[in-house]
DNA sequence: CCTACCGATCGGTAGG
DNA sequence: CCTACCGATCGGTAGG
């Protein structure tokens, strides 16, 4: 152990920066495609010192799941505290949920990548410990269609599902999908992101034919 | 060479089953996590063999990719000459979309993992042969818009590359990601997939709170 | 945390 | 001479 004031000093130690290397790595090239030795050039040590933090490589990728889960769990309460059944609401939570993934794609490209390298192990985490926070967000749903607020033949529960996993692929292979679109790219494909998921929630007042924004306050037109 | 009678009766050669064991592998485990010995035991052949049909690993990728290209081309005219921008069209060629991948999920799972392996390889194939497609769809989206049958407010572009990207992984995971609706999963996670698409799409006539399938003439309801 | 290694297995290729 | 493989092993590197 070192002085009190080296503590403070020193926050980001070790095991913290081999994490955010093999959070990196893995998210670049699979659990498979990244080789210890290449996580311990990443930060600068030996691979035995890696082993030394973590005492297989299994336990490294147990490590970089639970950092996100971690962040995860740190992020969605207060952002489901906003959530209402208010279309302006929807805009709010919603761009944050993106802003979450879209500070840091590379959790949300490991997190599609366990889904397709473990499926089982991820079917206990989307059964246990996610399974709560997708419930919540599907009874918000459920009592904006009581109130009249949302379409009547929204499942909840598919629905979430659904959009979460959109919005985890859209951030997960941003760079690659955008490439698709011939202009301006990157904010159309947040924007109709984002209306897709509105859209398939919330009924609309005006017709499909008329262009006057009719009862939108501030809708951020392109200029 | 062999006699006539015995070229037709061979028509799933070596090569063919190779290419569709590596397919299944490189879905299953990623191309880092399979290795050319586990291609060759699903074949039931040593892995020199497989060597001698396709020079190296990395030939036998391509040759997994370029058949999963060639199944596209394949199917994807004949299902785009269905599209128009009619209600009862697009749920058929929705249907048939799904029906595309659903029929065998290692394609897609091959494409979201390419995505992530390899996203400079996969912006040029997006903007290079598949982006026809995407915009044959984009343009018939643009012309539903101009009929008043879609919103107005469609990015169709951006739609189109959301849509698929969505169908793309929603197959690649639904194993995965079904788990996390309680019940009647599979029909549930289908159903609300194509509401979402569809309601991103078409104003809807009836009001949010009624029932009665007012204007729809043979919707495929559950039985 | 390093140097020095292990059992095994990697992708790829030799001669036959 | 060709093809379609085999048993064995190449030089390197994996996780530990």
């Amino acid at each position: 152990m070192v002085g009190p004031r080296a503590k403070l000093a020193a926050p980001s130690d070790a095991g913290t920066q081999i994490v955010a290397a093999a959070t990196r790595l893995f998210a670049a090239h699979g659990f498979d495609g990244t080789t210890v030795q290449d996580i311990a050039d990443a930060v600068g040590v030996t691979k035995p010192a890696i082993l030394h933090h973590f005492a297989s490589k299994e336990q490294l990728r147990q490590a970089v799941l639970e950092g996100i889960l971690a962040h995860w769990n740190q992020t969605l309460p207060r952002l489901l505290l906003k959530a209402t059944a208010s279309e302006a609401r929807f805009d709010a939570v919603f761009e944050e949920l993106l802003d979450f993934f879209a500070s840091d794609p590379d959790r949300a490209r490991v997190l599609v990548r366990e889904g397709l390298d473990r499926p089982e192990e991820t079917k206990r985490l989307l059964r246990g410990p996610v399974q709560p926070w997708l419930q919540a967000v599907a009874r918000y749903i459920h009592g904006g269609q009581k109130s009249g607020d949302h379409y009547d033949d929204v499942d909840p529960e598919a629905y979430v599902v659904h959009i979460l996993q959109l919005v985890l692929v859209a951030t997960a292979s941003s760079a690659v999908t955008q490439a698709a679109i011939t202009k301006d790219a990157r904010r159309r494909y947040v924007r109709e992101l984002a209306r897709i998921a509105k859209a398939a929630l919330f009924p609309k007042q005006k017709k499909p034919t008329s262009r006057r924004p009719s009862r939108r306050s501030s809708k951020p037109k392109e200029s």
